[in-house]
RNA sequence: CGGGGCGUGGCGCAGUCCGGCUAGCGCGCUUGCAUGGGGUGCAAGAGGUCGGAGGUUCAAAUCCUCUCGCCCCGACCA
């Protein structure tokens, strides 16, 4: 691995992105093409998103299911838009054992139709609903161009599938699970989102309505990161999803689904890193504190791996690491972790045990900015709120960087300058013509449209028509 | 699918145009000594036969033919 330093930010964002996802061994470019391998400390950080979502669907009463990865073919072709959406990313095996299969076998892209085949077998009476599962797991969706996390071959992601026996019911799980995923980027990623909903355009294939967190990433593009769909009674009429109602008359359900994959932890790296490496938010980080000793000869090991053993004995409510490594050098070990975005650094050498005190560094402000020192006897009553405050300067940038690159365009021509470092937020008539106009000229395409409009109404950005909605136009991944 | 580029130790590259000694360099790796508060220094080592197949030649990483794979831009997609 390279000591070179990083291509910074500004000079090439992209290049910073791939490189710093490899340094920091989050994942690395698997034999196939646009596939890859989630490294272990990738994978950690997966696991505390995985468990900060999953407290929070079991808490709004939903269960986990595990569904298969290969869909007959012909369940795809059941629900036209859906089908039209997905079909060109499609794999599709069709040799299995060695013999050609009678049917193609689809690796699943998403799960709606599968799930939708079973909920027609488990529902038969309103008593059997609501049905609220989620899964964990992969699908594959075969992309043109792919990004570490950001998309790829292969993803890991969840996957809710609910039915429902009203239309009021499915589209209240709808907002409910967006609220859901905003509670969680802000609170636990600290990446601060705008829950909103999405335009004809760009909606789900199959889907009535979506609904999205659209985050702003450090480049000042959008990055859709969790999804979730009303689905109205699309899928349930394609796979016969019926219940009867208290008045003995058959009734289709109303299924929603919603998703969050691990393209949150590109979220999350686009969102916090700087020119140094990534920075991850203290509630996620896999490893929240690492402590480096210094010391230049055996006399000082032993004073300062007493005072380590001080340490550690406080630090057991955390997730850390004492990095005794002898091989690298302590300013190594500053850059190594930095790197890798640890978000608090606790140095002891002899000057600090001398003085019965440890050094902070605050991974989020670099260099001298972010050191200080405390007594070695105050770390257990004081690390804890060091990290939330942490975990609150995370959000405060983020949301103020986000704020300060969003515009409200005068007229078209601002739009169209604005976009190309920044979002829009504008007035716009509701037309697929304005949109398609807007992404021919400028690359940038709808976002969302907020959940909270503002009061009133104005004229479309683009073609000068009333406009009852604003919308936010970004450049997106 | 159109345009461009690239395959040489683990990684990044030079060498290819104009065939010729034991295929080099940087990083990384191993060992030793020194060093250790912001990417440590010195020394000694290990590691490739040049994407694959065929051909030309006394001789091929280098020339020719075929082939496989990857990357970038565009189209497409999210």
């Amino acid at each position: 691995m390279s000591t070179d330093k990083l291509p910074t930010r500004s000079e090439n964002f992209s290049e910073w992105y791939n490189q710093v996802i490899q340094r920091a061994e989050m994942a690395d470019y698997a034999p196939v093409r646009g596939c890859m391998v989630v490294r272990p400390y990738g994978w950690a950080l997966w696991e505390n998103i995985q468990q900060a979502l999953d407290k929070r669907f079991k808490a709004t009463g939903h269960v986990n299911a595990a569904f298969p990865l290969f869909i007959p073919m012909s369940f795809l072709e059941k629900e036209k838009q859906h089908v039209e959406g997905f079909s060109p990313e499609l794999a599709v095996v069709t040799i299995g054992g060695g013999e050609k299969l009678e049917e193609p076998l689809v690796v699943r892209p998403t799960s709606e139709t599968i799930i939708g085949y079973m909920y027609s077998k488990w529902i038969k009476s309103y008593r059997d609903l609501p049905v609220l599962i989620n899964q964990w797991g992969n699908v594959v969706r075969w992309e043109m161009r792919t990004r570490l996390f950001l998309r790829t071959l292969e993803f890991y992601w969840q996957e809710g599938h609910t039915a429902h026996a009203t239309a009021e019911e499915a589209v209240e799980e709808t907002v409910r699970m967006l609220n859901v995923y905003t509670d969680f980027a802000v609170n636990e990623a600290a990446v601060p989102v705008i829950p909103g909903k999405k335009s004809e355009t760009e909606k789900f294939a199959g889907a009535v309505d979506s609904y999205t967190i659209e985050a702003m990433m450090g480049d000042t593009r959008a990055l859709q990161a969790g999804t979730s769909h009303f689905l109205g009674q699309n899928f349930a009429r394609a796979f016969d999803i019926q219940y009867l109602d208290p008045n003995n008359s058959l009734q289709y359900c109303w299924t929603t689904s919603w998703g969050l994959s691990t393209r949150f932890i590109g979220a999350i790296i686009m969102t916090h890193g700087d020119d140094q490496g990534l920075i991850l938010p203290p509630r996620l980080a896999p490893i929240q504190i690492v402590v480096v000793p210094i010391y230049k000869n055996d006399q000082e090991q032993s004073k300062v791996f007493a005072a380590i053993q001080q340490v550690e004995n406080q630090l057991s409510a955390w997730r850390h690491k004492i990095d005794l490594r002898t091989e690298v050098t302590p300013g190594f070990k500053f850059n190594d972790w930095e790197m890798r975005g640890v978000p608090l650094r606790i140095e002891i050498g002899p000057k600090d045990v001398d003085n019965g005190v440890v050094t902070l560094a605050r991974r989020h402000l670099p260099g001298k900015a972010g050191k200080s020192t405390l007594p070695i006897d105050q770390l257990s009553t004081r690390i804890g709120s060091i990290l939330d405050e942490i975990q609150a300067a995370l959000l405060e940038r983020a949301t103020r960087f986000r704020d300060d690159h969003i515009y409200d365009p005068k007229n078209y021509d601002e739009l169209k300058e604005i976009v190309q470092n920044g979002w829009a937020f504008s007035w716009w008539c509701g037309s697929a013509e304005c949109e398609a106009k807007v992404k021919e000229d400028t690359k940038a395409t709808t976002r969302c449209m907020p959940l909270d409009q503002p009061e009133g109404n104005g004229s479309c950005v683009v073609c000068g028509k009333p406009a009852r909605r604003k919308v936010y136009f970004a450049r997106a991944y």
